[in-house]
DNA sequence: CAAATAGTGTCTCTAAGACAATATCAC
DNA sequence: GTGATATTGTCTTAGAGACACTATTTG
């Protein structure tokens, strides 16, 4: 009888066929613009990273960020570096989003992907910027629902404008997943992957956890607040959502101050590891 | 300059090694247990299928459902066949758990698992059973936390006890991963993945549309409040129960009779495709 | 009738939403 | 002072939990 260790020694992984597997990741920040007046509060964009893609299939499309996976990682550690290559930032979260395998998605062949979602606050990004080789863009972006149910897609920089247009494929299955009516200049299923991430952000940022990450460490209740509101596209009367993250922050002693208006204080995430 | 058909034409994927990829599904069933008094309600337990290997590695260990991705299936489809054929049941349902991809995970070299949680009814599985080779076997299972943060996974068949003591691995990610810290009878990481399953089927169990999948067409709010109840460990009033999924059901006219107490009327899932 | 479950009505409490009022700054 | 945001307090309302009570069956 062969013992496990003999078993091993001679054991050889079949040489049925086996698919690439990349990760895709869709990085999102969220961006001040400049102000309109001097003592206005700055509006907040959603913004989404992409990267043009320079050889083919989809040349001159835009792509989520993303790569193979490589021996000896995770496919969250592939994640993690492949953003950090583009943005040389290290995202505070990355989440899964699903993944994606239908056998046609890729037209090089049987490539799956694993979508994460990340969240970079825009502090980091600003520290890095400047050199960047101008094949990664921030994209503003918009996703909503119309009246048939279906969603539109919308990505915006400078003169470039990619839209989808998607429906929610109905599987009885937990996460829903996007079937992509129109597509224009986006690569691949990426715009359904876009789509499924933000499901996935705006399901988690009910979660007073995970908006901090969009911020530096000390930040004011009213930009904390946009930050939410921002992804999830709602509004919500400032008490009430100063009474709902009451428990997740904390004082400190600092204000910002010269703004034209009242001092904000800073307030701090509080350390409530559940 | 070359045109997206000649360089998909001339495409090979690289030689790159490449992950073997595989789904697991832990498929979950209610059965009740035999009553105690004639007029008594059964008792419900939580099942999970688990298949004893035969070969190497972890041979004689227990292991769940699961197999290769084949070409030209998506991972879904693969979830489904693998729990198709070892139980000759088609799920009502199946939610993605996550992908378990750390390097070390298999003995046998590189192989990434993407992880399913299923629903089963245990009326499709009653009408079925009987031929089995008892290589597959519902295991009663219990998944706790005890206070010092530890979580206990407890599998019990006849004699059969399968163990595992089990951490949540804090990494800043939105789904909790599990560390095993003891394992006692389970195959490869299946402890980790049968935990994160628990996680995923216990948070998807709040929302009133996933606990149907365990019973057939037409039930009572009692069986149907023990579902729920059996999952999530809890026990709510049933007069509050009521109330929540009223918004869930609709009457029919019929009514389980001949049980020594006051007859219960079935009850109908809503079509209620939000 | 006893034992058991099925089903209804209502009180309380809490958290979320709405709204009003006050505080504080730069210009 | 004016225009803007910051911050606090309180009223209202919707929903969850607790509890008491009634209804209906079989042995």
């Amino acid at each position: 009888m062969e013992s496990e260790k003999e078993f091993l020694s001679n054991y050889k992984l079949s040489d049925y066929e086996r698919p690439s597997v990349t990760t895709d990741v869709a990085a999102f920040m969220i961006s001040s613009e400049d102000k309109t007046s001097y003592r206005k509060n700055p509006e907040n964009k959603l913004q989404l990273l992409l990267v043009k893609r320079g050889g083919h299939p989809y040349k001159d499309m835009w792509a989520l960020p993303g790569g193979f996976l490589q021996k000896g990682e995770t496919v969250e550690e592939c994640a993690l570096r492949e953003i950090q290559e583009e943005t040389q930032v290290l995202p505070t979260a990355i989440m899964p989003v699903g993944v994606f395998s239908d056998p046609d998605r890729d037209p090089r062949g049987w490539i799956i992907s694993n979508a994460y979602v990340s969240i970079i606050s825009e502090e980091s990004v600003r520290q890095v910027s400047g050199d960047d080789a101008a094949d990664a863009q921030w994209f503003s972006v918009s996703f909503d629902r119309n009246e048939n149910g279906e969603y539109y897609l919308s990505l915006v920089y400078e003169d470039t404008e990619l839209s989808a247009v998607l429906a929610e494929k109905k599987s009885g299955f937990g996460r829903t997943k996007f079937h992509i009516i129109e597509n224009s200049g986006l690569a691949f299923d990426h715009a359904a992957i876009i789509a499924a991430s933000f499901t996935v952000l705006r399901n988690e940022a009910k979660n007073y956890n995970t908006i901090f990450d969009f911020l530096p460490e000390k930040f004011t209740l009213t930009s904390l607040q946009k930050v939410q509101e921002t992804i999830m596209n709602v509004s919500v009367l400032p008490a009430n959502f100063r009474r709902m993250v009451s428990g997740y922050v904390e004082e400190t002693d600092e204000y910002v101050r010269g703004e034209g208006h009242r001092p904000a204080r800073l307030y701090r995430r509080k350390n409530t590891m559940i």
